[in-house]
RNA sequence: GCCCCUGUAGCGCAAUGGAUAGCGCACUAGCCUCCGGAGCUAGUGGUACAGGUUCGACUCCUGUCAGGGGCACCA
């Protein structure tokens, strides 16, 4: 039995169209998918219609000419005890239905290998960095942060089980400007402390936390000097310990202070004067970046002779692919997206394609808090923490909250929903099932053997959960296509609707024993499934609530 | 002024260019002698507006209207 059946349908597809002559013209549109609603078979394509374009003929009489030929190709091979029959529908479409035979074996597949039997090898190991959350070391980690913090975890998480190498980088602005500002911040705080009266300026940091770092740093007799760096080890300390409460571990942490010590600026920047991409005005450096799609030029030396923060920017992205990185993804807060241009021409001018770096703007979210909206302002330290969300909600809900949405959209989080446990909160529909099965299987000594009968399963909701649990695959599939992991909370949603459907309308454990055994198998199919996909989320997968 | 995001049922949202646009809340009517009712079944109700591309548009393009966010030799 093939694993992969959407490859072995392609190329009986691809057969037929060479015999016909008509593969000539759409070798790259050649398709197959699984239609979302199961009405339509298993396996469908549209090709007939597109076909007919080419060909200005109708659609119906190449639909029915290529379905004779798949006809007459399956009754001949091994496919036909896979495909119950292809027929024209629709418009044109020309659609699989597959036997039984087929989803009880990918069961069984399922229930003897576990997870191994989900993965895929998609991403032929091709090494992927994905950078983000990257907030600057002058405070605690706001709600986008936080919504950063799940999506780039969770995208990382899907891409490593669809076969890709998956790193993961916080990039660590440890100095300049607003290290300083943090700096002095602490600083004045201290003599504030010491009785002195201050002027505390608007633009610095004016958090209570400013003063506990001046109490710790007035201990150990930091001196003045010294006291941005210890300040910024003091937050990043705080960061690190929050990140790891969400369950979001980084495997590199890219100092930019190492990477300015390390003379890889000023060398990608004589590499970009060999290139032709520098030039000077107004006592300024710019960055020629309008040749390579930019709006307008940049400047990277400011003509007070300091590096904006695009120069740093600019190394260390071609850092990352000198490391053996060969696909980049960045997330980045919608502030940052006239950025994008800036970033792409620099890639470019080094020579790499402008889609070996994918920048997701993760929009923001606005909390709520009884239906109404919180307010955040950085400086002022007002604003709502990871720490408060993690607080209030526990990871598992603040998870899936900032995944339920796509990533480029703005999400609404209010804090009094995701606590409530009823069927408003999805984190808990979908928990709830996995410790549905739990607890039925709890309930049974009957032992799921390999060589069970499964064929019992007859029953339209068995078979639809069963063709539920092989969508996983597609949706990791559309995740990796999107670069954007939220399609797995709506695809766990509706998969615990199909089980709760399921449970609702027929009984597991039954009089007949043989029956009790198929269904138990099949639960535990959808146990595995659940709890393959909630990994994924990074949200635990109780067996009791 | 320019750029980004978003307009789908009373509310919150879903639909990798595909066939009869799905789900939750709310509202209405039902389902527990039985594996977890934190569940299930049925009903009411919808693609902002105007063009265009396409065999086919919630989806892509142009414009209009509405809401949110952003536009430094700041990071």
């Amino acid at each position: 039995m093939p694993k992969d059946i959407q490859r072995v349908l392609l190329d009986l597809v691809r057969n037929c169209l060479v015999q016909l002559g008509w593969w000539e013209y759409l070798r790259e549109e050649l398709s197959l998918e699984r239609p979302t609603d199961n009405r339509f078979g298993d396996f469908t394509t549209n090709l007939a219609l597109k076909l007919s374009k080419l060909l200005k003929r109708p659609p119906a009489t190449i639909a029915a000419e290529l379905v004779n030929s798949l006809q007459k190709q399956i009754a001949e091979s091994e496919l036909q005890y896979l495909i119950a029959q292809v027929k024209v529908e629709g418009a044109g479409f020309i659609n699989f239905y597959l036997k039984e035979d087929y989803f009880y074996e990918q069961l069984r597949t399922i229930i003897t290998l576990g997870q191994q039997a989900l993965r895929s090898d998609i991403g032929s190991s091709r090494k992927v960095l994905i950078e983000f959350v990257s907030a600057n070391p002058t405070g605690a980690l706001s709600v986008a942060h936080a919504r950063q913090a799940a999506v780039g975890d969770c995208l990382a998480r899907v891409l490593a089980f669809v076969g890709f190498e998956v790193k993961r980088e916080y990039y660590l602005n440890d100095e300049g400007n607003q290290i300083n500002i943090l700096g002095a911040s602490v600083g004045l705080r201290l003599k504030e402390l010491q009785g002195e009266k201050v002027e505390f300026p608007e633009h610095y940091y004016q958090g209570d936390y400013i003063y506990d770092i001046a109490r710790v740093a007035q201990d150990r007799k930091i001196s003045l000097a010294d006291l941005g760096d210890f300040a910024a080890d003091y937050i990043l300390k705080i960061i690190k310990q929050e990140l790891n409460d969400f369950g979001v571990n980084f495997d590199f942490w890219y100092s930019q202070k190492q990477l300015a010590k390390s003379g890889k600026i000023e060398e990608a920047f004589s590499r970009l004067k060999e290139k032709g991409y520098l030039y000077e005005k107004e006592g300024a450096l710019w960055f020629k970046s309008t040749v390579l799609g930019d709006d307008k030029d940049r400047v990277i030396i400011k003509s007070d002779g300091n590096q904006t923060y695009l120069a740093p920017d600019i190394a260390y992205h071609e850092d990352k692919f000198t490391r053996g990185f060969d696909w980049l993804i960045n997330l980045w807060g919608p502030d940052h997206h006239g950025y994008i241009q800036r970033i792409k021409a620099a890639i470019q001018a080094f020579g790499h394609a402008p889609e070996d770096l994918d920048v997701i703007i993760v929009q923001l979210a606005t909390i709520f808090r009884n239906g109404q909206p919180v307010q955040m302002s950085t400086r002022r330290g007002q604003y709502i923490t990871l720490r408060e969300v993690l607080e209030e909600v526990g990871v598992d809900a603040a998870r899936f909250f900032f995944l339920m949405r796509r990533t480029s959209s703005h999400l609404d989080f209010d804090l009094e929903v995701a606590k409530k446990q009823s069927a408003e909160n999805p984190v808990f529909y979908v928990q709830y099932a996995y410790a549905r099965i739990c607890s039925i299987l709890r309930s049974s000594q009957i032992q799921i053997r390999d060589d069970l009968d499964l064929t019992v399963l007859k029953e339209k909701e068995e078979l639809d959960l069963i063709k539920k649990m092989l969508g996983l695959a597609t949706t990791l599939n559309i995740c990796r296509i999107t670069v954007d992991p939220y399609m797995l909370t709506v695809y766990l949603q509706e998969l615990s609707e199909s089980f709760h459907k399921f449970y609702d309308l027929h009984r597991v454990l039954d009089q007949d024993l043989s029956l009790t055994a198929a269904r138990l198998a099949l639960i535990k199919g959808v146990k595995i499934i659940l709890a393959c996909g909630l990994e994924l989320l990074g949200i635990t997968q109780p067996e009791k609530m």
